[in-house]
DNA sequence: ATAAGGGTTCCAGTCACTGGAAGGTCAAGG
DNA sequence: CCTTGACCTTCCAGTGACTGGAACCCTTAT
């Protein structure tokens, strides 16, 4: 396949396809022109990654991921885990998220939003109080 | 005042400041020795800049709030627009963060766990299904 | 004289791509 | 045979918001 074929069928990006190629997450062949050539495992392994990078993990947890996907002795305890620091992540960042949104709706709420220069949110940001 | 009289004092690192001046959101005085010289205005802005950034403002919002904090003849409805646009990227990425974390829930707990190697996890990641 | 603890600049790296330039390859149509 | 267009190739640069480090200067105290 080319890579065209394989970024059609995985929905990635050929220029993701060789980012991916260039940190060493696949590896294709060359045709006698110079082309990649991706197999059915290397279309396999794109389909992967395209899935575990939309689940937000970090390209070097798809890498853990892939080598426990190809490890047939793998034990599932060690995907669990990983998948379990990434879900710790991606709370922390929400709740990161919600303070801060929290803290906006507050002021956007106070905010009078017309013509007149007071702004409580600016006060704010100005650290009127604290 | 000194970098690191301001840095103390705002809470950022030396490093952000000059960053800061780098990208122009401030222009402080440089003394005889060339060493930067901050005013009490500069101190305001590198506070408000630091609650601006703690709120997830991006740099370029945060200049577009400088200068309405610095406009005495702003409208109070510029800053409420800006903060709404905000509240609503942060929103999304909330809910974004959210789908994957509920996925993500939802495989962990399929996930035995174990020394074996069979595995909700990667099979979904794989395609498994869908 | 020197050491400590500021300050200065500039360069490189982070993360995961993305855009663009310059050029090679291939199949189809005139 | 030539061209056109759609592919493919590599390499370089930029994104955002810093951060680390090297190499060097300034000031004060010992």
């Amino acid at each position: 396949m080319t890579i065209g074929e394989v970024a059609a069928a995985s929905g990635l990006p050929a220029k993701t396809i060789r980012y991916y190629e260039d940190i060493g997450l696949i590896r294709p062949d060359r045709g006698a022109n110079g082309y990649r050539d991706f197999s059915e495992t290397d279309a396999r392994k794109l389909v992967f990654l395209a899935r575990a990078r939309s689940l937000g993990f970090s390209t070097e947890d798809c890498r853990r991921l892939l080598s426990l996907y190809e490890d047939r002795g793998r034990a599932s305890a060690d995907v669990k885990r990983l998948a379990r620091g990434h879900v710790a992540r991606i709370t922390a960042k929400i709740e990161e998220l919600e303070t801060m949104r929290a803290a906006l709706d507050a002021l956007v709420a106070q905010c009078h939003g017309d013509e007149r220069p007071a702004c409580p949110i600016l006060e704010d940001l100005a650290g009127a109080d604290r």
